[in-house]
DNA sequence: AAACAGTACAACCGCATATAT
DNA sequence: CATATATGCGGTTGTACTGTT
């Protein structure tokens, strides 16, 4: 058992629903130390909770940043839109809904939109549901992650000016831009072909990638790349 | 009214990754 | 560089609530 571990178990920690009181021991802990630390949460708000009970529940529940109620058209066109290009990736859809957290979106995904993506599906084309989800390699977005290291090592040891190709074509502008444009060129080639999925949309960015001989699995984290590139 | 089934959502758990020592 | 610790994520579970029989 980790230190961690047997700590926990020492104090007896409360499992279950949090009551009002543990609520407003935790809001004033955060508000007075900030977020973070979370380990020194408990111990500072006076609650019988471990920092992950904390932790979730301040930012699933308590942080004045959520927005609650009915997930709107647009919102679940987002993140049905989304969820095509970056499967579930909760934490990374949830930072283009502002106010929406990731628990709330993944369960608004697994009890409403799979049982209405799966009978749109059944009425429609049953192949349509088949496609492939890219995949960004890291978790957390690192300033150097090793994923990231290791990718652009392999860039870096490709002659010049494919780097400067490379680099011209894919580097973002920012990332909010980046984005848009994602979903802009989605939306713009759903509108070209009622049929084609957005597996087809990302063939001919991977084929771009394979054209451009840089040797790094640009489909699995270009995503993820385009943030991180862009980030200061 | 009671029993049961289905649903929604809060919370827990284990793991991967980042960071500190 | 190796190890320990902290953080964050996604999958899953538990339970309160609602509708149906």
């Amino acid at each position: 058992m980790s230190r961690l571990r047997e700590e926990e178990h020492l104090i007896a920690v409360r499992k279950g629903a949090w009551t009002k009181e543990e609520d407003i021991l935790l809001r004033k802990c955060i508000e007075k130390y900030g977020e973070g630390k979370w380990r020194q949460v408990p111990l500072r708000a006076g609650l019988k909770r471990c920092r992950k009970s904390c932790r979730l529940r301040w930012l699933n529940y308590l942080s004045p940043n959520i927005r609650r109620g009915e997930f709107s058209e647009d919102e679940v066109e987002l993140i049905i839109r989304l969820h095509k290009l970056l499967g579930n990736r909760w934490s990374l859809i949830a930072g283009r809904l502002p106010g929406r957290t990731a628990n709330d979106i993944k369960n608004y995904w697994n009890s409403h939109l799979t049982k209405r993506l799966a009978s749109n599906v059944n009425k429609s084309n049953p192949k349509s549901e088949d496609h492939v989800i890219i995949r960004p390699k890291p978790r957390t977005a690192s300033i150097h992650p090793n994923w990231l290291k290791e990718s652009i090592s392999m860039v870096e040891n490709q002659p010049k000016e494919m780097n400067r190709t490379w680099t011209a074509q894919k580097q973002p502008e920012d990332s909010t831009s980046w984005w848009q444009s994602l979903l802009a060129e989605v939306e713009k080639r759903e509108e070209e072909s009622a049929t084609s999925s957005v597996v087809e949309d990302f063939e001919g960015m991977r084929k771009e990638a394979n054209a451009l001989e840089c040797g790094v699995e640009l489909d699995g984290w270009l995503l993820e790349m385009g943030i991180l590139l862009s980030t200061p």
